[in-house]
DNA sequence: AATGAATGAGTTTTCATTCAT
DNA sequence: AATGAATGAAAACTCATTCAT
């Protein structure tokens, strides 16, 4: 990211993020195509790259800056206050559909990022959204078990990771059509559809049995 | 797949299968080069335009063939049997390790599928590999409670896909940078590297922890 | 050079070459156009990438290509023989000449190489040019001194180096307005054209001072 | 050039056409970038094309000046006197390397002149630079006549053409890898690195054999 | 007058697919 | 059936020049 990015108005750097977040999510990195950002973003391709080194860099800064707004608007949001540990994560989940809504799709581009093609781009960003991720489920989990609703003698880290895959699992669903139909075949075996508040239902559901 | 890719003797066709395997499983759909493939199975680019009607046509069938020999060599061979769940859990993740070696990446090829860009591929392939490894867990899973390994009281169907689940992502973890630093960041904050065994034995404990 | 290209028929290779040759000397490096070359040749853009890795590998092919033909059709053949050395200047200066038509133009890529934007490929294609010119020049002058033609007092280096850059002001001004300029300038203030016929007398007669 | 450039003051001026020649120099007329010469003079983008038409006329602009300040300060500085022509040589190369120091790089462009990308410059940029050099040479060798330290029967426009090959020469080594690799094969076959003291001597040994 | 952000045509290079042999 | 050379449509990126402020 270039100092010239930075200087644009904040309505035209979300329009910018949003339209690469918008194209990398529906596309993949490689498939993705500047040109169609910059159409997207209603800037010149000459543009972009006055903001922007390479398409590398949109990248990484376009997963960057969804990463931030994860946490801001999502994870910071329902970690707090007094509300018992299901009643946060249901929030989460919808926070997580409200999010990905709206031309805010940077959450989408997440789903790439385990494919073998995108490992030189996993040692930057995994950290980023693991670490953030890893961090919130941890401290739930020591909130949970001052608060009585979490056995004690739960291990922490494993629940934390099985509680992060499922949430994972979630949102994969949510954009994925593998994932998707990955969730209808355990849980919805007849029909094809399945709902958004039946997938949160069933999330949480998978959860209470992990935190059992 | 066309007429002709069946008259091949079974070794030519388990080359060409097997290069289109490993290129696509170390470089992704997108970022694999037919020329490559052609090139690693010792035959001419024409060649495989004989075979195969294009690159989304060999990346199917190479899925599929895979699928099916994950299927006979791995999950098939671990199912039936005395041997406690446990231990053919374990046989099984040393299976799928095994598979992955020697040339067999078809397993690699799986992990890209969860990906946006993949969805035009998934309506076809999800169903075969899900549905296979959906059967699996779940006979796994009624078998025990048969055998008073399992609690009866657990739900078959979450149980199966939590323990989908954990083995997808330890077989992620084989091929991802992403989701081997995911694994690290839980179970081994300090050391960088994760061995196999340590990653075996970890997928073994979550799915106890899920079963309990 | 790539062996697809070593394969090709040697009128086809030398289409090529030639096509490259021209766009090379017309534009100079930076300003050809890979299209352009390709289109000259009859061949299509891809192609030209099969024959060769990049521009610049093209380019140092060519060069390579036209010293050599340079070397066999002009240089070697003047240098034996029981010519007077007048005389083997003069049929040097009349086969560059006749080299440089015919849409060989090969030798006019040298006048770009003092250029400072071309220092990267100077280290590479200088030795070529210039050790093949000071050997030649070298061996006339300790001809020409057996033969008594030549002082012996004359110094050998110094002799040839001045011959040197006598012949490259020539064949300079074969293809460039400047050094053209530069001729007519000196020798012919009056008018603004010189001939070929009269630049080659000068040039002979400038060695006959230098080897007075 | 506009008026609007000859309404600055003497210092922009100078630092404008200073940071154009330094950038030309560096890279060629085509591989020059408008705004790294922009940066280096300190002015914006926009203000170099209120000041200059377009890059070309920059360019020229750029070397007319430098051509002028070589006058003033190198040539017309060691023509009179009652210096020894070989005295006067002597300080006329120590000041080319003088000149082509502290960022008053316009010498090196000169260099570029004689390709055949620049063609276009050298019809209106050759007569400047050379009816200079070839006045200077001219009066040199007159007045070397006049003074006896020249023979009589030496032809004035050959010898003056002669030695201004080789001051170019000199000057060309000085930016040029390939004039330097050149005048290294045939002075200083082993060593790599000649100093420009060598090259100074042995430009004068030159003249001196042409003038003996 | 000056700025510097914006433009978009133009360039090199790649690669799935075709086709003459 | 098999070859592998040839195709040409993209795609990322650059940069001289313009123009709103």
């Amino acid at each position: 990211m270039q100092d010239t990015f930075k200087k644009l108005s904040r309505e035209k750097r979300e329009k910018i993020i949003s339209a690469a977040a918008k194209v990398f999510a529906e596309n993949g990195y490689y498939q993705a195509n500047v040109a169609e950002i910059c159409k997207e973003a209603g800037i010149s391709n000459g543009a972009l790259y006055k903001y922007f080194k390479d398409k590398k860099s949109l990248y990484i800064s376009t997963f960057d800056i969804g990463t931030n707004a994860l946490r801001k608007h999502v994870f910071e949001k329902y970690l707090g206050g007094t509300d018992s540990i299901y009643v946060k994560l249901h929030k989460l989940l919808k926070g997580i559909v409200r999010f990905g809504k709206k031309d805010r799709r940077e959450i989408a581009i997440y789903f790439e990022l385990g494919s073998k093609s995108m490992n030189t781009f996993a040692t930057v960003l995994s950290t980023k959204i693991e670490g953030m991720a890893m961090e919130y489920y941890t401290n739930l989990i020591e909130q949970g078990k001052q608060n009585n609703e979490i056995d004690k003698s739960i291990n922490t880290e494993m629940a934390a990771y099985l509680i992060d895959n499922n949430i994972n699992m979630f949102g994969f669903s949510l954009y994925s059509a593998h994932y998707n139909k990955r969730f209808s075949n355990y849980f919805q075996p007849k029909s094809k559809k399945i709902s958004i508040e039946k997938k949160i239902q069933i999330t949480l559901d998978l959860i209470k049995m992990i935190l059992r």
